[in-house]
This record gives structure tokens, sequence and C-alpha cells, in this order.
DNA sequence: ATACACGCGCTTTTT
DNA sequence: GCGCGTGTAT
């Protein structure tokens, strides 16, 4: 045991004691730069190496998948390849995998597509239109993040629906139910239900439960401070049998509360595991005691806090540069001037990170530094899996796997144009939802009543209401995607891509399509989005391995899974470009210079946290993120006037400088008046969801599996002398109708 | 009547 | 990059 030896050794006390305290709950509270990600790979590698635990039975959480795929190459450095075993993950990549495993025991159909949130905001807007919600008196946006954080607070539809009493509430309520419908139409589930339906599957299905509890000997929660009520109750249910939990976090750190986190998490640790040891991490690595004094001084200001003391061995370092620029791109060509002047004194490009409160400020500083002949790389921003032709093909693969996804469908449907219009696609979908089908069912139905095609079923529905050139417009496109879904099974994912697009002509789109034009910017801008389709493209053969189907689902849930922080240049990659990066997405991160620009009240703190105390807070934290990243230099930048909203303006000084002791400052601009906060609003209560009633006869719209045609939606079904016929949509096949006796039908 | 190109304004933070 | 309004093409 010699190397268990070495792996402790290198450790300073409290370390050493979160990392052997291997039985029972255990809390630890680290500081930033205090050696958490080392506590907790040595943690796992001393219950393989130590504790004799099977690297299967352990389960790691972290909050990005950057931070997962870390963690995996750090066990792996101690343990070989063994630790491949542990399981280590996003909850949300967690929660996919154990769905796409034992979902079926809640209902779920194993080819569920991940709606990521633009998807949630189409279908919002669809359930808006339905319902006639006024979007201007309630965005989709406010309604949507209301039913996120219901669901975070594990608040059913139903639940929710039965505690509101108010006119948006009442709003959210309505649309809460007739979103959870569409998912459910649609085979899809949001963020929030990957998460919010493992829980139920654990907490209503008795052998998946034990099947996992008796699996997990020990379960460790990293970045504790950001997980939601649904994400505690899911570590908690996993952890209930052997009560080896094992939480890491920093109050202070705790930048995620609009996306539903919840501190109280920390605090009902304590309550729901009495007698958990708690181990505090003050020893700080990273940073000089100047940066940390600074940023002690920064988070003093927050009244809900325990205290913590950061220290380090590393001297006093640099004092902290401040500078007031005229305006934003003063700001800018500061930054790139200093980057210019720090490099010439042997400080490398990739030791530096810019951060900004928003995505919008990297523009400024992209000018600048390309002004000035520097290279680097944004993180976040405009995504590789937001930009249009990447979710232009992944909405084809989308439909080839989940063909009724009526989200992808609608999003395609037209792509490359065929005549397919918004009055065709209007027209079809009011058509499709009074015969209450999924678009991809009623299209199919659209074919046969084309073709004369016409079983009793059929007869008895609506014809469609569109013109023949319409509807031919559409069977192209059905025709597409039928294509595909014959070439999916018996081939890897590379060649399906091929094939969509080869079938769709997408190369002949990107480049003609925009047309007459013909300009070099054009043209350029055409070869950018080719290029980013061959990237996805190559990206995909990465899933050749698996066989058809498998490949295509393992895809698409990276896809959705995945994003672009994760993807942040690394090693070589990174090598001679500095990093621009909100702050967000700067946590967890480290570089020797740190520039934190637009220091202003209404920037950071920004202006929509002023209203209530708890947001204010939040935003300290998030500075305090931002200044413990920095190792050796932190440089604080505002300008006197931004152009923010259309007009420029003058903001005041961050009131958090003013909280910076000048002492520790070589320049130094006053701060101005600070302002008053206000109210907070109690979370809902939360409560057990209700039995689905159940029902013998087909209906329509019902989803279902048939032993030799696959997945389908039923379209109609009536009852003949003892037997009932069932004419059902299958994927990729059309219509076909069954004799129950003879063709016995799996509910899905 | 329908489809589509183009210009304008907007965007807190993200799994 | 998306929604919206406007003008032009089929």
């Amino acid at each position: 045991m010699t190397s268990i030896e070495h792996v402790l050794s290198d450790l300073n006390e409290p370390q050493r004691q979160a990392v052997t305290s291997t039985q029972g709950p255990l809390l630890i509270l680290a500081g930033p730069g205090s050696g958490k990600t080392r506590v907790i790979t040595h943690r796992i590698a001393y219950l393989v190496g130590h504790d004799d635990v099977a690297p299967w039975r352990i389960l790691a959480v972290t909050f990005t998948n950057k931070a997962a795929r870390e963690m995996r190459q750090r066990v792996e450095a101690r343990l070989g390849d063994v630790a491949r075993d542990v399981v280590l993950g996003t909850f949300h990549a967690i929660c996919a995998r154990f769905l796409r495993t034992d979902g079926q025991h809640a209902g779920i159909d194993r080819s569920f597509t991940i709606y990521d949130d633009a998807d949630q905001v189409a279908v919002i807007k669809r359930v808006a239109e339905d319902m006639n919600i006024n979007t201007r008196q309630v965005p989709e946006r406010a309604i949507l993040s209301a039913i996120s954080r219901a669901k975070s607070e594990l608040i059913s539809a139903y639940d929710f629906a039965s505690t509101t009493h108010e006119y948006f509430t009442e709003v959210v309520a309505r649309s809460y139910e007739r979103y959870e419908q569409v998912l459910a139409a649609n085979n899809a589930l949001d963020f929030d239900d990957l998460i919010v339906r493992t829980v139920n599957l654990l907490r209503d299905h008795a052998p998946t439960r034990e099947k996992y509890q008796d699996r997990f000997l020990h379960v460790l929660v990293d970045e504790f401070q950001d997980t939601n009520i649904a994400q505690y109750q899911l570590a908690r249910l996993l952890a209930a049998k052997f009560g080896n939990i094992c939480v890491v976090g920093d109050p202070d750190q705790s930048i995620y509360s609009w996306r539903s986190a919840d501190i109280r998490n920390i605090l009902d640790f304590e309550r729901d595991f009495p007698g958990a040891q708690i181990v505090l991490l003050e020893q700080n690595y990273r940073s000089t005691q100047t940066i940390l004094d600074a940023a002690h001084a920064v988070i003093s200001g927050n009244e809900q806090r325990k205290e913590k003391a950061l220290w380090t061995d590393r001297g006093e370092g640099e004092p902290i540069v401040m500078f007031e620029a005229y305006d934003e791109r003063d700001e800018a060509q500061f930054v790139a001037a200093e980057v210019a002047s720090l490099t010439k004194h042997g400080m490398r490009l990739q030791d530096i990170a810019v951060m900004y409160r928003t995505n919008a400020q990297s523009r400024a500083l992209e000018e600048a530094l390309i002004g000035a002949g520097i290279p680097y790389q944004l993180v976040g921003g405009t995504r590789f899996y937001e930009r249009r032709e990447i979710k232009d093909v992944l909405a084809y693969l989308r439909l080839v796997h989940n063909p009724f996804d009526a989200v992808a469908f609608t999003r395609v449907a037209n792509v490359p144009g065929r005549g397919v219009g918004e009055k065709t696609m209007e027209q079809f979908q009011r058509w499709a939802a009074t015969l209450g089908l999924p678009l991809y069912a009623a299209l199919q139905v659209l074919a046969a009543q084309q073709d004369g095609n016409i079983t009793p079923e059929i007869a008895r529905m609506p014809r469609h209401p569109l013109a023949a050139r319409q509807a031919t417009a559409l069977r192209g496109f059905l025709g597409i995607i039928d294509e595909l879904i014959a070439l999916a099974p018996d081939n890897p994912l590379s060649v399906l891509v091929g094939g969509l697009l080869d079938r769709t002509q997408y190369r002949r789109y990107l480049f003609d399509e925009p047309g007459r034009g013909a300009g070099e910017d054009q043209q350029s801008e055409a070869e950018a989005r080719w290029a980013n389709v061959q990237e996805l493209a190559a990206y995909a053969a990465e899933f050749d391995g698996l066989a058809g189907g498998e490949g295509l689902a393992a895809f698409l849930e990276n896809a959705a899974l995945v994003s672009d922080a994760d993807e942040m240049a690394e090693g070589d990659d990174a090598a001679g470009r500095a990093t621009l990066i909100t702050l967000h997405s700067a946590k967890g991160l480290e570089f020797p210079v740190v520039f934190m620009i637009a220091m202003e009240d209404g920037v950071l703190p920004h202006v929509r946290s002023f209203d209530t105390p708890a947001q204010m807070e939040e935003e300290r934290r998030l500075c305090y993120v931002g200044m413990t990243r920095a190792k050796e230099r932190l440089y604080l930048l505002r300008a006197f006037r931004r152009y923010g909203g259309g007009a420029s303006q003058h903001n005041p000084a961050s009131r958090f400088l003013r909280d910076i002791p000048p002492s520790l400052v070589s320049a130094r601009a006053d701060a101005s008046e600070p302002q008053e906060p206000m109210r907070y609003r109690a979370p809902a209560p939360r409560d057990d969801r209700p039995e689905v009633p159940g029902s013998d006869a087909f209906h329509g719209g019902e989803r279902v599996r048939h032993p030799k045609f696959g997945e389908g939606v039923v379209v109609g079904c009536k009852t003949s002398g003892g037997d009932q016929e069932v004419t059902v949509s299958f994927k990729g096949v059309g219509l076909k109708t069954l004799s129950l006796s003879i063709a016995p039908l799996e509910r899905l």
C-alpha cells in the first residue's frame, strides 16, 4: 500500500481527513483554490485502493462535462484503466443514461429526445398560441422559467395548478399542463425532466430503486452549492442504502440560484444527515495573499454567509490594478495593450483570461484583440450547437430517431426550401391538431388521402385542407425522412449523415440558396457553415463503432448535453491564445492573469439584480468567483461610458470595488452611491403527483410498438364485433390497419 | 395568395 | 441568431 501512503503524503491535514473519512455522510466546505478537485480524485483513489471498493460502485457527479472529464483523467492517472468503471458525469448525463435503461418503468420510451432551451421555447410558443396567451404581457421566457423552477423543486403540473391564485401563476399552471402534454406527445424530455423523472422513477419503482441503491456504495457530489432540490433529492435517494454520501461545495461560490440552485441544500444536508462530518478547506494554493484579501473583502459584504478564512503561504504578490477607461473600446484597448506588454515580459497567452458578465461584452474585446494581432479563444457566446446549420442537421437526425418530434419537424419541414411556407405549415398543423396526431403521423394520413388509399378509419377523418401543390411539397419532406429512417438501422452513423446531406442537398442549399448575390462575403459565409457541418459529420463518425440506432441515440444525447464551455480548448489547442469567458463559465478555472471588465453598477452587479438582496448577494459571489480565478495578477477595469441597450450611458463604479482596501490596489478611482433592495419570494410547497388514469381502448395519439413495424402512433380505432381494429402510423413504414387479436400492440 | 429575401433591433448568467 | 415588418417574386 505504498501507493496509498504516497496518495496521502501530498495532502494537508484537512484534505487528508476529507479523503480518508469514507464512512457516513461528509460535507466538505472548500474555498476557491483549496484543492477541491484533488481531494475528490484522491478520495476516489483511496476508496478503490484502500477500502477495496469496486470502481463501478462509486458514483461521482459533477456540474459540467468538462469537470467530469478532467476528474476522470485525474482518477485514471492514479488508478489506471479501472477508473473507466467509476460512474462519473453531470446530473443530466447520468440521469439520461438511467432513463434510457430503466425509463420504461416510468412510462418513458427509450428513444426519447432531449429538448434544449431553444426547443423548449418553440414548444411554449405553440402552447401560448393554442391557449391565447398574450406573450407581450406574459413572455414565453417567464412562463418557461416558472415551469423550470417548479420542476426543479419537484412540483408537478398537477400540484402547481392546485396552489395558484394569481394571474401569472394561473397562466403558468395552464401552460405547464399543456407543455407537459406536448412534450409527451413529442416523446421528448427537457433538461429538468431528466432529473425529475429519474427521481420519480426511483421513488415509484421499487426494483429500480433497489438496483441503484444496492449498487452505489459511495456517492460524491461536486459543486454542491449549485444543485437544486430535485438534484439533491436524487443524490439522497441514491445514497439512502449505505449512507456514504460526500458533498463538496462552497456557499460563497453559489452563482446559479437563477437556475434554481438552492443554498438550502447545504443547510438541509446537516439536518438530513445528523452527525455528518464537516471538513473545512481553507488553505489556498492558487492566489497571492493580495488577491485573497481583496476577494475576501468583497465577499464579506454578504450577510447570508458563514465565515471562512482563506490563507496562503504564497506571499503578497503584485497589487491589484484598477483602471477607468473612457468607454468600452478604450477599455478593450487597455486590455489588448496590457496583454501585449505582459507577453513581452514572458507571460504566455494561455495564462491570461478576460472575464465579463454578459456574452455580448466579448465583442469589443474581440475587435481590440484582433486589431492588436493577439490570438484568443472565445468560450461560450454563439455556440457550435446553436448554429443554424448545426441545428438543421441535428433536427433531421432527431426526426430519424424520433419522427414524432414536432419541434424538429417544424424546423426543417422547409429546409432546404421546398415550397412549404408559413401558411402551408399553419394549415397543416391545425389539421393535425384536430386529428389529435403528431405531425409525422398526420403527414402519413395526408399521403394516404392524396393517394386515394382510404381505409374506413381514414374515411371518417376530415380531409386535409391543403392544395395539391402544398400537399405534394410536404410529401417530399416525408419521402426524405422515411428514406433516412430506412437507412439508419443498418448503417454506421456517418453513412446516415452522408445520406442526409446528400438527399437534402444541404451543401447546395448553403451555397446556392442565398443565391444571386454571389458576393465574396456570402461565399465565405457558406464555406464557414459548410465547414461546421463537416465538423459535425466528423464528430458523428466517432460514433460509427456503435450499431446503427445506438450510435444515433448516443450522438444525439451528446449533442444535447454537451456545452461549449466543456469543449474549451486545453493543452496544445489552447497554446498561444488568451481566453475570453463569462464569469459564470469561468467557475472552476484558474489563470495566472485575470482581467475583469465592466466593473460597474448595472453590469456587475447586473441591473436585473437590484430587486432583491438575495440577487445582489449572488452578484457579489459572482464577483468573488471571478477574482479568485486569478493566481498572480488581477485587473479590475471599468469604463466611464458604455453602450448598452442602444444608448450610451454612464455607470457608476461597481459597489464591490469600494470594499477593496486601497492598500491592495495600485491605482484607484472613487465609487459612488449604492442602491437599496427589497422583498423575496418564498418557494411553493411540494407534494406528491396524482396517478394517471388508465383505459383499455386505444385512442388517437397514443404511442405503441409492434413487433414487426416498430414504433408508431395510433391514428384511429374502431370496434367491429368482439375485435378491435387499430390504424397506426409507423415510423418509416406508413399507415397500417391491424386487428388486435392477430397483431398485439404493446402500449408505450 | 403564398413564399421568400432583406434590414432592423434585441439578447444575464447555462446543464 | 431570431422575430418582426416590408417589399418583391412566383
